[in-house]
DNA sequence: ACGTCTGTATGCATCTTATATAACAAGAGC
DNA sequence: GCTCTTGTTATATAAGATGCATACAGACGT
């Protein structure tokens, strides 16, 4: 095997600033996935991979990548590997509208812990897809 | 005793994003003074008050608190309070920015993991944030 | 002196993080 | 079939984070 997703494993990295290990992994894949780095289908680095780029416990990575996981943003295929989940079919219009309001009320949250205006996050998102396709 | 310091109390938030409490007080506090909101000289929120608005153990917020003074970014006065240190740490005139771009790509990545498509989120912020103010 | 506000400190219980080790299970290729 | 790779699970251990309760100590205003 040598399809080599080293892209993203290169810019992982860990500050000793007391956010846990496994949040700073995932929420740097989580960014790399909406910047495109990580593209919907591509294989993601190996739980193993990222465990020896970073001198962590397996089990940490794999505490990263459940929570990817159950957020929707990745698949993990025993024995195959992890890979950046599909656009999922959304059908029902209800459905949409109530993850709309959470996932907006998350960002704002995000946005004014960070000390950010919300706006300014809107802006940009929009700014990015309209750049990149969305 | 009135000096109200409610200016920084009613912006601290906390996320249940996996990051210690300590740690998102302490970033806050920290982004506060870098960026002027608390300037040299000027009181901090009590502990006891940041521990009740937060609905947070007063230790938790002893830890943030002994962090910043560790960094140079406060002093603390035992009995009298914890005060703005009068050369506080700069901080990265990007960091904004920075974290701008952080936010929306998580919150694309969010967004698409969720088969929502980031624009519709980008407006709902917006609307929301009209409405609420800020 | 007294009461009240401030930070400081301790002990205990509980949950979370992280590491180390080891084994197990399933797909892919030879 | 065998082997390699990948994720999965389990156990033990240590350290850290959080909460709750309780107490202590210094400064200040009255």
């Amino acid at each position: 095997m040598h399809t080599d997703v080293q892209i993203p494993l290169d810019r992982l990295t860990l500050e000793a600033n007391g956010v846990p290990i496994y949040v700073q992994i995932r929420d740097q894949m989580l960014r790399a996935i909406g910047e495109g780095t990580l593209r919907p289908g591509e294989q993601m680095p190996t739980m193993r991979q990222v465990a020896v780029a970073l001198k962590v416990d397996l089990n940490t990575v794999r505490h990263a990548y459940g929570e990817l996981e159950r957020r929707g943003a990745i698949v993990i295929l025993r024995a195959k590997g992890t890979f950046v989940a599909e656009a999922p079919p959304r059908i029902d219009p209800n459905d949409t509208e109530m993850r709309v309001e959470e996932l907006a009320h998350r960002a704002i949250a995000a946005a004014r812990a960070g000390g950010v205006e919300p706006a300014q996050v809107a802006r940009r998102i929009v700014q990015i897809v309209k750049k990149t396709g969305g």
